[in-house]
DNA sequence: TTGGTTGCAAAATGTTTGCATGACC
DNA sequence: GGTCATGCAAACATTTTGCAACCAA
């Protein structure tokens, strides 16, 4: 269990984002780059499933990668979604522009999308909850994909 | 456990609603009952909550809820939604137009929005998706309610 | 009557927590 | 060295499943 300079630690942009005031450890450094490294949300699981691939002799814990993930969440730096095709919820790195994804209902692919369309939340909301202080919105297309339209 | 005229098999929009096929159980009722009496979607726990509390002297099992629900959605007249600030399931019935909501990201209340953007979704997939079949769409929208504003 | 439905209990799944050990700063 | 993070196991919440008894058609 070597701690010396860690492969991740060479990371540039690593260096550039990790969040002030949180230590550097081992699996949080290795959980950011299974995050920087993927185009799509992904699960404990699946991160958990990378981490121990990835690094067969080290040891890893599930309860690590929630209190990680719980932990970049609370820094700002990653985002916690549940699409509603899965049960269980998805973590992807905060770029800066939101997306949103069409999903395959057949084989739950997903497919990053061309920018935002331009909504006027605003105007949805009636007269009567104008109070309402809108932050931010989520969207998801739902579909079949072409692998699986044809079945 | 009178099986007699039950007061949910009195209801028209049940009697016109009731999908083909599928047998009409008291346990059933009530859940379609209690799904159709609320304007914002519910969980199993909240729908089960509301059975045993409206009808203290029957006994329901959670399964017969899930399973109910299953075969409602099944059945096409129950939709199935997870909305990222929750991490469980929640059900509501189907009306013809589908609705989006707002939702507070503080006390969790939901409101339903006026209608639905009309959102150019085809725009959005690139031309490397042309052959995505988009069947539908969901939206909400984050921020925080009247109360929770101000805190 | 008979196949579909229920209730119960147990299992499966995803996530959180308590606690002692261990690692970062 | 002191604090915070980790690993492990156990708890927890939600949802699913197996099975015998039951009920709607």
């Amino acid at each position: 269990m070597t701690t010396l300079i860690h492969p991740a630690c060479a990371d540039a942009s690593i260096e550039k984002n990790w969040p002030k005031g949180i230590k550097k450890t081992r699996q949080r450094l290795e959980i950011f780059k299974v995050l920087s490294s993927s185009s799509v949300p992904l699960s404990a699981s699946d991160i958990f499933r990378q981490l121990t691939i990835g690094n067969p002799n080290e040891t890893y814990a599930f309860s690590t990668v929630y209190r990680s993930l719980q932990t970049f969440e609370d820094c700002g730096i990653v985002a916690k979604t549940i699409f509603s095709t899965e049960d269980n919820a998805l973590y992807e790195l905060k770029s800066g522009k939101h997306r949103h994804f069409a999903i395959c209902l057949k084989c739950h692919k997903k497919f990053a999308l061309n920018g935002c369309p331009i909504i006027d939340t605003r105007h949805m909301l009636g007269s009567d909850m104008s109070d309402f202080v809108i932050t931010g919105h989520q969207l998801e297309i739902y579909g079949y994909c072409k692998d699986c339209k044809s079945e």
